[in-house]
DNA sequence: TAGATTGTTAATCGATTAACAATC
DNA sequence: TAGATTGTTAATCGATTAACAATC
């Protein structure tokens, strides 16, 4: 703790999620070690970016062995905080909020949910998986009483910033924003922000692209 | 058509929809113009970067002036491709395909949802905003009949990759990926992934790091 | 030991930023 | 015309790739 390595990149922190699975992967295949070589060949990148990235948090490697599986995976797992019992809530019962609840995939990598809010009366008392969802106006009172380190934002712009800044001075840790705007806010807590409609323009840019190419 | 532009990064496309987003919302506020340098401060980019940006494409701006707010909102909104009329199914009817379908975000955006399809007896003739649910294996007969331009991919890994070789044959352009896996298809089709673990664990990693900076 | 493969430095490539002439 | 702001070239910065000595 404190210590701090030089800062390391976006880039490369969005590649760790990456390493993790395909490691995951060769785990449940019973392969012990791998080398950065035939890993890069797996994933379609460069051996030399895999080492590279790899350097930026220590030396897991070992030279004429490759990397050990278990150990790599357990290594990035803990870079990326999952072993960390980070609780979230859910603001925003709706579609959306009801498919992150029933999402079974984030609990397997260590994140558990605590909390779903809403403020529509009809969905109050609610349960999905278990827990109870819960008006917003209760908030506080939950997050002061209950460890919450991840707030979910699945609710429509109009109301997003308000809730974020409240979350904010709760002091949640992270925001994960699903509305279709950027969050600006002066407070120390991560943002990351899903824009699902930006990655569809993403996708269809590239098929229009290649219908001109033709 | 045909003749094209030398490449355009990625980077720059990923950066589209966000301009987009932004215009559209002057344009909301009934500004008509904006200049490079007070966009810039608004999206927290440099002024630099907005102007490469957009000539990629073309000069939309004019000297002393800026750009005209509606205009360059229409012309991005035409690179990415919104007025193509472009058709999508889903595939996978549980909460993700749910909360997919009825986002409306994407119809406002020009992405016309046309079916969804399902594997499971339970869900198939189910009516979700006025669409029924289909059987899997009325995939090829639909598609033949129908113009579907992508395929939204809302099942689990497992079943993903024999789908995702269904829908390259049968023509269809672009595949939205929430599968949590990478889709490797020899087919010219193309792939956009949303990895939500991914982001997860992006934001994760900078909490995690900033309890560390303490 | 010989072979394999890392960790790490150096070289290359690409993306971002700065600068400014062109021009509305 | 003078002022503003673009389009575009040049400079800088950072990320990726290549190379190779270190070492298991």
């Amino acid at each position: 703790m404190g210590e701090q390595q030089k800062k390391v990149s976006i880039a490369v922190i969005r590649r760790l999620p990456r390493y993790y699975r395909y490691l995951g992967d060769l785990l449940k295949n019973d392969i012990t070690r791998i080398s950065s070589k035939e890993l890069s060949q797996r994933m379609g990148v460069t051996a030399s970016q895999i080492r590279q990235d790899l350097n930026c948090f220590g030396g897991f490697g070992q030279q004429g062995y490759g990397y050990n599986v278990e150990h790599l995976y357990k290594e990035i797992g803990n870079i990326l905080g999952l072993y960390k019992g980070y609780t979230t809530i859910i603001i925003g019962a709706g579609h959306l909020g009801h498919a992150l609840a029933n999402h079974t995939g984030f609990e397997k990598r260590g994140f558990k949910l605590v909390g779903i809010f809403d403020i529509k009366k009809e969905v109050i008392g609610e349960e999905i998986r278990g827990i109870k969802v819960r008006h917003i106006d209760e908030l506080e009172d939950f997050i002061k009483s209950n460890k919450v380190d991840i707030g979910i934002l699945a609710i429509p712009k109009e109301g997003v910033c308000e809730i974020a800044q409240r979350l904010a001075n709760l002091g949640v840790k992270g925001l994960w924003n699903f509305s279709y705007t950027d969050l600006d806010l002066c407070a120390p807590i991560q943002v990351e922000s899903v824009h699902l409609s930006d990655s569809l323009m993403t996708l269809s840019y590239q098929i229009t692209q290649n219908s001109n190419d033709e």
